[in-house]
DNA sequence: ACCATAGATCGGGATATCGCGATATTGGTG
DNA sequence: CACCAATATCGCGATATCCCGATCTATGGT
């Protein structure tokens, strides 16, 4: 069983996935195939901002901001490949996400 | 197997739980006994606010509002009995949002 | 009726979040 | 080196959240 999350990781957690824009980027990262194709799979290294950027329908700057937040919360990880970071999800993390909010909320 | 939550609600729990005192309260609930003794016992009708406020340390309004937004959110449900309001935790509802999470997010 | 207590609501100052455009930085290409 | 594309960071106005004290609104007791 993974270890539980304190408190501080919980509610940066919490904050994160408290926008809508957010959370529908966490889902999305589920199926990265669903991503226009790249130049590296994004089964494997992640999906790139740009295509998270066009996807979510804000600007550049917003996109790189939500993904910083995403990443400082450890929802995600990232992969710089040449000029592109991919954006992947962080299943280990949300696996003791789940669990912690299953037992200890 | 409960049914999963729309994106609305789930945004409202994450953004009532990103508050650390908010995430406090709510694992303080899951222990009524731990708080002084009420006129209706706190196992059955819940906790009243003044016990809550004062575990929490804030003024009256603060603790209020504390209650007001994880209400909004569905997690906690209240119980009038003379003067007092009683809070206890929605179980049945968390048990939904441990379940979208874990199968959804 | 009067008063005390529990709680909700109002108003506000401080601080944080939101999303943007502009600018800086980094990497690749000619 | 010059140039371009991808991303990060800065600065900002707009809006929301935070937490409080002050004020209302029950409810009960005397």
């Amino acid at each position: 069983m993974a270890d539980e999350l304190d408190p501080a990781e919980l509610t940066a957690v919490f904050g994160a996935l408290s926008n809508p824009a957010r959370l529908a980027i966490m889902r999305w990262l589920k199926d990265p195939s669903d991503f226009p194709p790249q130049l590296e799979p994004a089964e494997d290294v992640g999906v790139c901002l740009k295509h998270i950027q066009s996807r979510a329908g804000v600007s550049q700057s917003t996109a790189s901001q939500y993904m910083a937040v995403l990443q400082r919360a450890q929802l995600v990880t990232s992969t710089k490949i040449g000029p592109w970071v991919h954006y992947k999800r962080n299943d280990e993390f949300l696996d003791r996400v789940a669990e912690t909010i299953k037992t200890d909320l």
